[in-house]
DNA sequence: CGTCTATTTGAATGTACTCAAAAGCGGTGG
DNA sequence: CCACCGCTTTTGAGTACATTCAAATAGACG
């Protein structure tokens, strides 16, 4: 599996020397997996990190009546976790499928507090992905509050292109907090003008 | 102004001898603000953290018809600033207004980066501070997703039971997302049973 | 006491949901 | 290659949740 990319994803932040970069490398766990597989089930601890090196994956939670979530997606060069269990040791209250065969990294907690002792600049690179997520977590729920559906799925369109026709449409829906079936009234609405 | 609050939250987390105590100390600046006051405008650059000694805080955006949503609110112990603009350096998108009288104490970017090169041990603080706050927008996304108003308020109730009494009924609708007519019914049937 | 703002109430409307059923689509096995 | 199965998407009717607009009532403060 190559690395290339997840090395490329870091060194947007941070710069490494050979040596660090095949430490890094050595931390890894590469994993093949394949669409609908469940890479963190709700309940359990989440203790790694995962970087998807290329496929797609969803995290989403269940509500009391059976209903699924979904929190977010992480399409290539994306990190994703369930954060709660990840900082709190607690179970996780997410679970994360592949929606499209994927190759991932994963960096378990040990490794990562390894890395951040033996390379104190990747404290740095975390901390900078965590303030991006936090960013744009905060302007999703200010969309939610602010945007009627079909505004919060015509900035979806734009800001993940490349998802749209990829994902099932009924993901895309939970993602936006509607019904499959008022999705699908919405969008052919939108097609139809106005 | 008395410090002994600030120095207890960051006890909770990281260990400051005395030296460390008033070289922090030192790099913040008092401000006393009344109800109504703004202390940071939508359009300018959020350049401090905020920490409220006391007094209650809320951020809020305005939607293109004028409407406004609250984010978040920061009652006594808690930071507020618009991470957008504070880690990116663009124009915020929120505003930050008091909503009870507040004594805070402003830490300003540079200070900041300064107090990090100082004592290393506040990119741990701040870190956690950020760790937790990611994850609770994370939870709010989800409920938001997953509750129906109703319980949303519910939840909220439990949450931040020293703000209900304080806050402004008005702000606790638009912290949800429903207007305050709808907020207004939909509680007084609660009251009523169901 | 008067003014300003917050809250409540009511009627009409719109947005989104539920339930049920039909249609589309992709893969698999005969 | 076609038929069937399972799952996704669409469609429609009826309903529930939430909004808008207008107006009345209640509170807070000078």
């Amino acid at each position: 599996m190559n690395p290339d990319s997840i090395l490329k994803n870091i060194a947007r932040h941070i710069t490494l020397d050979e040596q660090e970069k095949y430490f890094f490398l050595s931390l890894l766990q590469p994993k093949h997996a394949k669409r609908k597989e469940i890479i963190l089930q709700a309940g359990f601890v989440n203790s790694d990190s995962i970087y998807v090196n290329n496929g797609v994956l969803r995290s989403f939670t269940v509500d009391e009546n059976g209903v699924e979530h979904i929190v977010s997606f992480a399409p290539q060069d994306w990190w994703m976790a369930d954060l709660y269990s990840y900082f709190s040791g607690q179970p996780a209250v997410q679970t994360i499928e592949v929606v499209e065969d994927a190759e991932l990294f994963l960096l378990s907690r040990t490794h990562q507090d390894l890395l951040y002792e033996r390379i104190p600049k990747f404290e740095r690179f975390f901390r900078i992905l965590i303030e991006k997520s936090l960013v744009s977590n905060q302007q999703r729920i200010i969309d939610n509050l602010s945007l009627p559906a079909k505004e919060q799925y015509l900035k979806f369109c734009k800001r993940y292109p490349t998802l749209i026709n990829v994902l099932p449409r009924k993901y895309i829906a939970s993602y936006i907090g509607v019904t499959p079936e008022f999705f699908s009234k919405m969008v052919s609405s939108l097609v139809k003008g106005k």
